[in-house]
DNA sequence: TGACTTTTGAGACATTGTATATCATTTCTC
DNA sequence: GAGAAATGATATACAATGTCTCAAAAGTCA
């Protein structure tokens, strides 16, 4: 039986949080795809054999910091649906708090199942909570679709913009361009 | 100096053909990133050095696949500002008529930095047209990529679930959810 | 058709990056 | 401070890239 350990070893944390702060400064730096196991753990100041002890792959510790960065923003988008624009302004400031892990999730696109995931989760929610009109030119599941994914562009925009308007703008901005238009289209008012 | 030949050997065209087919379907199949020069040339039944008379690497290839399938794109998206809905419908028949090579064109964004400058060219463009309203809550740059970014969105969509609704049905979808707001609120009446 | 030119296929090769294993050393935990 | 665990350095097997050579095949053009 494998021993759960109470406590987490100094030197464990300290390796992958050294790893994951390489992979997001080299992300940004030279793109993902350009980057190497070697080029990770020698900007970690770690030996390149013991980024195996902690990782299967450089798959798999980009999958470990778009999982932490992924959970926080699942909670923010949520509750998008009550009260669009306030939500909207939350989830950009958050952003702007947290950009370098964010610019890294939204430019590994490709190399991550995850993203689709979200986009699939944060429509299903939209479709629970909203009523769709059945008189609508529109179906239900591209409004939602449209809902987030725009949100996400305008997002990945703004962060490559280097954020030149303040989050409660971007909150106006999204929800007069893309809530607002979306909901009178193809869902009830309640 | 280098003669230019007036017309192409016919063991060339046949190879390239053999590999943008090879490149095309193995995509599609597997996913760009996983694919090997290997695979490609065994699929187009074509010597693995051969590859690399014609492209430098796989890399080279996609990109000559893209610039091809991105110019026809081009040459339809021009005049999306003048009649939104007629514009988008005919793009939408022209993806269903290309859907191999365009969906190979969305799913390999990070790689190529062709689509990133499509964005771009489409946005000076309708930005050359359309007149910014000063007193808008939303600046053009915005509309203007909101509008490109989304339309490209919906086409992935489609793609992805199989093309549910007729080209007409998407170009008025795509006119009332995208293009009509973003126009009333960030641009001035002609 | 036939001479000649070019492309091709097959194989060898150097190089780079991945992933695993070993062992002495360092650094934690208790 | 003693014992356990993680680390660094090094060696190795392997997979994929990209270059090169040469004989055979297929094209071009008169």
């Amino acid at each position: 039986m494998p021993e759960i350990p109470t406590f987490t070893d100094k030197r464990i944390s300290q390796t992958q949080r050294a790893l994951t702060n390489a992979l997001i400064s080299l992300t940004l730096e030279k793109g993902y795809d350009a980057l190497t196991v070697r080029d990770i753990s020698e900007r970690a100041n770690i030996g390149y054999a013991t980024f195996f002890r902690h990782f299967s792959d450089k798959d798999a510790l980009l999958e470990d910091v778009l999982e932490k960065t992924l959970s926080d923003f699942l909670g923010l988008i949520q509750p998008v649906i009550n009260d669009p624009e306030r939500t909207v302004t939350l989830v950009f400031e958050h952003v702007k708090q947290n950009s370098d892990p964010v610019r890294v999730l939204l430019r590994t696109r490709n190399v991550s199942p995850l993203l689709p995931r979200i986009f699939a989760f944060s429509s299903q929610a939209m479709l629970e909570t909203l009523i769709p009109n059945p008189q609508s030119l529109i179906p239900p599941e591209i409004a939602a679709h449209h809902m987030i994914v725009s949100i996400l562009e305008l997002i990945e925009w703004w962060l490559e913009h280097d954020m030149p308007y303040p989050p409660e703008r971007m909150g106006k901005i999204v929800n007069a361009l893309i809530m607002q238009p979306a909901r009178k289209l193809a869902f009830l008012e309640k």
